[in-house]
RNA sequence: GGGCCGGUAGCUCAAUGGUAGAGCACUGCCCUUUUAAGGCAGGGGUUCUGGGUUCGAGUCCCAGCCGGCUCACCA
């Protein structure tokens, strides 16, 4: 057994002695432990344990089983899991088993065991897994209890496990050693099998609608298709850069050129920018297009998916955000422009009318109206302008200052500025806007679509407004794709494509008020180590 | 990156500038249907780090590290 006698000291992010599994007190107490289980002729880490059955399956097949039934036919089972509890009474004991996110409790008696199992149950610590076989009974109390014949020692756990009635609440402790998390939290790990659900679900759906699932690069030569500053790395054998990818959009639109069409991708994005309680760096996206759609299309195909995923997630379209009900029932829709006018703040004196709003350039007047009016009002942010903001990134800054917090109920957001939308097609009457919508719920932007902009003449303009950007110190802007522009010169037909937020749902349906909580592993900052 | 709040035993938390504590966990003894089991007796601390003020610092000051919330950027 390689158990180090001396001790390696490591600092941790607070700077105070942590010692690894080599030194502390406690630590040296389940070491002996171990010792002691093996000097008993018990393997330290076996390599298998049949089970009949799973925590979980012994708890379906026997929680409505009566006292006497079970009894009577006093049902064998094998089963494992870790220690949560224990409470020894001298020659006897309990224990709860953790398995399969359910606890069953285990009665360990001498006579039943004998005195080497009865031994073994007196070294476990909490935190150990074990094997037990027995029989099926119920306690005093009613509990539904397997009566031990056998123990099998699985593993030690040599590092102690956290409070048992407070469980862990250090959020950072959470997120760095999840597993510890996953451990003694059972809500969190509900959070997890649902995020899992929920996926299963779009998936489920969209191969029902025909869509095919595709994986395209996450390593690419030009981060397009989304406005963000991406992540750079390095590839040897080619010595060329690669950025990862800030959306998969360009790639899946070249599949529908090629003939697929209706394709969806879900994986992950990654983004160089801040950190929020909305924003990891790494998060999930599902993408889909569909050949001979418009955004029209999509926000009908939007309300069925996500009725489909509350149904299969959730039994029903409603659930409860951050203390509010929100329903799936039904989904309202707001052009941009009339969002502005509907949630301008009376406060804050007369505001535009949709007239007013008729061209972008005249947005201007009235953020320094709201400007002028949030400054001096208390907890009201005022909106600040980069110098040469284009009238459109104005428009849909002041929406964004002005409603976005109010859109707690399913809505579509349409018709979005030309110039912060380098993708969609124009509408047809109003070439200052475009087909594009985004869908909020609970104050979140958790969809983007559009009608896909398909004319490579004017693709290219777009990109050369962004190239445009770029040169004036935009690192979000968009590169210039002329693999793209190409592709769509072969032809792409009218196309219908929509990116939504796998973390962001997953927050709406878990209740969950940071993405950190639905990211099994966020990014935090590595913790320093010095020996 | 800015602002606010926080970091004390393995975990959850106390402690007017005056000897660092409790509960759980841990160790020993008792206990054959308990369940936050119980009873008795114990062990365990670089109070995030480094400076400073003070007779004396967990507490006050400065700098730093880490985290949370929030703003900015973004989805």
């Amino acid at each position: 057994m390689a158990c180090p006698e001396r001790a390696r000291i490591f600092r941790d992010g607070q700077g105070s002695a942590v010692s690894t599994i080599e030194r502390q007190e406690l630590t040296d107490q389940r070491r002996k432990k171990l010792r002691a289980i093996t000097e008993l002729g018990f393997e330290p880490y076996p390599r298998t344990y049949h089970c009949t059955h799973t925590i979980p399956q012994v708890l379906a097949e026997y929680s409505l089983r009566p006292a006497e039934e079970l009894e009577r036919d006093r049902p064998r089972v094998r089963v494992a899991g870790r220690v949560m509890t224990m409470r020894p009474h001298g020659k006897a004991g309990f224990a709860h088993l953790a398995g399969g996110g359910q606890r069953l409790q285990v009665y360990v008696r001498l006579d039943a065991v004998g005195e080497r199992h009865f031994e073994l149950y007196k070294l476990l610590d909490l935190g150990d897994l074990i094997g037990v076989e027995g029989y099926m009974f119920r306690t005093r109390t009613g509990e539904l209890t397997v009566h031990a014949e056998q123990l099998q020692f699985l593993a030690k756990a040599l590092l102690p496990l956290p409070e048992k009635w407070h469980g862990l609440t250090d959020v950072e402790t959470r997120y760095r050693q999840r597993y510890l998390d996953l451990m003694v939290n059972p809500e969190v790990r509900q959070i997890f099998e649902r995020r899992a659900k929920l996926v299963e679900a779009i998936r489920q759906f969209l191969n029902a609608e025909g869509f095919l699932e595709v994986e395209t690069p996450m390593m690419q030569p030009l981060a397009g298709g989304a406005m963000a500053r991406p992540f750079v790395t390095h590839h040897n054998a080619l010595d060329m850069d690669l950025y990862l990818r800030v959306a998969p959009e360009l790639y899946l639109k070249r599949l529908i050129v090629g003939g697929f069409e209706r394709v969806y991708e879900i994986n992950r994005n990654f983004r160089n920018e801040g950190i929020s309680t909305q924003h990891n760096p790494e998060f999930t996206m599902l993408e889909f297009y569909q050949a001979y759609a418009d955004y029209e299309d999509m926000m009908r195909l939007s309300e069925q998916l996500l009725r489909h995923v509350a149904q299969k997630v959730l039994g029903g379209l409603e659930f409860d955000w951050a203390g509010h009900r929100i329903s799936l029932a039904k989904f309202e829709r707001l052009t941009m422009r009339e969002a502005i006018v509907k949630f301008w703040p009376p406060e804050a004196g007369r505001g535009p009318t949709l007239a007013d709003l008729a061209e972008p350039k005249n947005v201007f007047p009235w953020i320094d109206v709201y400007n002028s009016w949030a400054a001096a009002a208390s907890g009201s942010q005022t909106l600040t302008l980069d110098r040469g903001t284009a009238p459109g990134a104005a428009v849909q800054a002041l929406f964004e200052v002005l409603a976005e917090r109010h859109l707690i109920q399913p809505i579509f957001i349409t018709e979005f500025p030309l110039e912060v939308s380098p993708l969609s097609k124009q509408k047809p009457d109003d070439p200052n806007f475009v087909e594009r919508f985004e869908l909020y719920i609970g104050g979140m932007e958790i969809a983007n679509a559009f009608s896909e902009l398909n004319d490579p003449a004017e693709q290219r303009d777009r990109f050369e407004y962004q190239q445009m950007l770029r040169e004036k110190g935009d690192l979000a802007a968009h590169s210039i794709d002329e693999d793209y522009i190409r592709a769509l010169s072969y032809g792409m037909p009218p196309t219908g494509g929509e990116g939504i937020g796998i973390d962001r749902l997953t927050m709406l349906l878990t209740d969950s008020r940071s993405i950190r909580d639905v990211i099994l592993f966020p990014l935090l900052r590595p913790q320093k180590s010095a020996d």
